[in-house]
DNA sequence: CTGTTTACTAAGTAATTGCTTAGTAAAAAA
DNA sequence: TTTTTTACTAAGCAATTACTTAGTAAACAG
């Protein structure tokens, strides 16, 4: 029977999303991948075939990594206005923390690629529903609370944090920290 | 004494910057440069030095392109508030028209290159300042024709309006008219 | 005309791109 | 142990990258 495998595929999938993440689409070679992944191309190739569909991969494993961790607190069901306003001011911090913020992975590959590639486009769709159903909840939620108005059209509204929230991923990439805080206010005070 | 060029330069730089919109910066070769700008690669090197440098100056050249063609009519000194509001509305329209949308070069570059190289990031702090200003302006115009409260902080409002444009750009070129729609109308509406 | 200066064409540079292939190592069924 | 199957290393592929250079053409002062 076979030899095994050296490395965990899903460990060097998240190593190549974030190469993928730091540089973007194009600007990421195969030898960095390798690097970073720590496997010879080879073994690059055998697992994924090639780049682009590497880069798929890597877009559905940051569907996974951002449920667990940039999304976490919005994602638990009593989430309502105090965690949607809380998450969105602390969306300009990350520039503090870095020498520079990568933005939304998505948000990146959507204005490399746009509508260019149908099926990283189908991605992009994807990643897209999620956030607004996950906003919808919370705007859902925070009428249960008595936070928002009952009149709100929860489906527009939705709409408009999508909007926004690709908005602050470019922003925060050059943007002061105070022109964010504008941003987000306004966008937030807008609820009533 | 010497011989005359045979091509404008400020036509080639022209040409030279709808590469740069339609592909982005890495993505854009100097063999496509030297087909879509008509003139060989030794004319580029020699009026524009590098494609680094070819790229700044198209930076520029598209800040003069859209004054004069985009935001035209936000431009003049009496656009107030009906103007912000069609210009808004039909920026989800440009799908229509073409078969992808190229969005807004700046944006483009703020997502490809981000906070990595500073002279680059000094040519789209250079746009986001005439953007805020022209919104800025069109606020003032705006209070002063009644159609706004005059209780609005301008510069705030002015911050909202720059990150939501940068917003629409990503959005447009993957989101559907109606969603735009959405996200634009909110925008307008919170201003009361 | 001659001489000088710059612009052109076309070929060439080394380095890098995504991807492949030839040869060897390892795992386990027989 | 032998055989089969897959994984590894490392070298190699043609094509493309940004950029240069050698040689010729044109403009015009003298």
């Amino acid at each position: 029977m076979p030899r095994k495998k050296d490395y965990d595929e899903n460990i060097v999938l998240e190593k190549a999303l974030n190469v993928f993440w730091e540089n973007g689409y194009k600007a990421t070679s195969i030898r960095m991948l390798e690097k970073e992944m720590g496997i010879n191309q080879f073994s690059i190739y055998s697992s994924f075939n090639n780049k682009k569909e590497l880069f798929l991969q890597s877009l559905r494993k940051y569907r996974e990594y951002v449920k667990q961790n940039v999304y976490k607190d919005l994602l638990k069901p009593d989430a309502g206005l105090a965690e949607l306003k809380k998450f969105l001011l602390s969306s300009g911090d990350s520039k503090s923390k870095k020498h520079y913020a990568k933005g939304c992975l998505v948000v990146n590959t959507a204005a490399e690629i746009g509508n260019k590639d149908f099926e990283i486009t189908k991605e992009i769709d994807l990643y897209y529903d999620f956030i607004r159903n996950m906003i919808k909840n919370i705007l859902l939620t925070a009428i249960e609370k008595k936070e928002v108005s009952r009149n709100i059209n929860v489906d527009q509204q939705a709409n408009f944090f999508l909007g926004v929230m690709q908005g602050i991923s470019i922003a925060s990439k050059t943007m002061s920290k105070n022109r964010l805080t504008d941003f987000v206010s306004v966008a937030i005070a807008q609820l009533k």
